[in-house]
DNA sequence: TATTGTTATACTCTATAACTATA
DNA sequence: TATAGTTATAGAGTATAACAATA
C-alpha cells in the first residue's frame, strides 16, 4: 500500500470540512431513524408540524426551505403512516391545516430521543461546551432573514 | 400573510444547522466556481491532485471519500479541459499517475482565491477567530481514522 | 485471486414547470 | 390574476455491480 494521501489544502476551507461532516452525520442519522420508519426529511417535517399545529404545506415548505412540490411527498408519506393528517380549513378550501396525530406525536418523542443519542455518538469527540459552540456558530450563519 | 413558522426544536440539533449551512455554502460555492468552469467536486479533485502529484485514481477516491467509479467522471472532466493528465506508471500498467498541467495549476491558484473570497462572504457574520473555531471543531469530528 | 479503471445502471434528492381548484 | 396543492419530468450526485486488463 502506498503512502496516505492528504487533503491539507482543502482542509483550510470551512466548507470542505462542513461537507465531510454533513455527509458523515447524515448517513448516521439516516440509519438511526430507519428503525422508526422515518427519513431525515420526514423527521424534520414531523418536527415542524408538531411545533406549528395547523400550518399549511406552503408554510412547511418555507420553513424547511424546500419547494412545495417536495412537501407533497413528505406529507403523503407522513399521512400514509398516520403520523400527521391534512385537515380542511374553513375559509380557504385550497389549503390544508397539518397537525400530528397522537401516533405522530408519540413517534416524534421517540425520534427526538434517537436523534439526541445519534448526536451524542457522532459528536462524541467534542465536549458539551464545544457542541454548543458549533451549533451556535452554524446557527448564526444560516440566519433566516426576516421577509418584508 | 400568516405568522412566521418556527423550527426551534430542530435548531437544537447540530445536524440540522449543519445541513442548512451546508446547502447554503454549497450553492454559493457552485456559483463562485462556475465562471472558472469548475464544479465543487472537480475543484476538490484538482486540489488533491495538485497536493499529491502522481497519485492514482483509487487513491484520489479514497482521499475524497467517493467511489472509484465517481472519480472516473471527475478525472475525465479535468483531463478534457487540460487541467490534469493521466500518465502511465512504470511497473503497474493498470493504474494512472495523475498530475496537474501548468494550466491546471494556474487555474487552481485562481480557484483557491475565489473560494477564499466565497468563504469570506458566506461566513461574514463570524469573526476570523470564530471561523477558525468552526473549522477546527468540524475537522475534529471528521477525523480520518488511520487504516491498518 | 485481487486490483485498477471503466461502464452501465439505478437510486435518492430536489427543482422546474404545467396543471386544477379555489380565491 | 394570484395562490395552494399536485403531478410529471428532469437534473445532480452518487452508489452498486459487472467487466476487461493487469498484477
Amino acid at each position: 500500500m502506498a503512502h496516505e494521501m492528504t487533503d491539507l489544502n482543502l482542509r483550510q476551507f470551512a466548507g470542505y470540512n462542513l461537507k465531510r461532516v454533513y455527509l458523515l452525520v447524515h448517513a448516521d442519522l439516516m440509519k438511526s431513524l430507519e428503525p422508526l420508519g422515518l427519513r431525515t426529511m420526514t423527521f424534520s417535517a414531523l418536527n415542524v408540524v408538531a411545533e406549528n399545529p395547523n400550518l399549511t404545506q406552503s408554510q412547511l415548505a418555507q420553513t424547511l426551505k424546500i419547494e412545495r412540490s417536495g412537501v407533497v411527498v413528505l406529507v403523503d408519506e407522513l399521512e400514509n403512516t398516520d403520523l400527521i393528517s391534512r385537515n380542511r380549513v374553513e375559509g380557504d378550501r385550497r389549503s390544508y391545516a397539518l397537525h400530528t396525530t397522537p401516533e405522530g406525536a408519540a413517534l416524534l418523542a421517540k425520534a427526538n430521543q434517537v436523534v439526541h443519542a445519534h448526536e451524542d455518538k457522532i459528536f462524541s469527540d467534542l465536549s458539551q461546551n464545544e457542541r454548543d459552540t458549533l451549533r451556535g456558530l452554524l446557527g448564526r450563519i444560516d440566519t433566516p432573514k426576516t421577509q418584508t
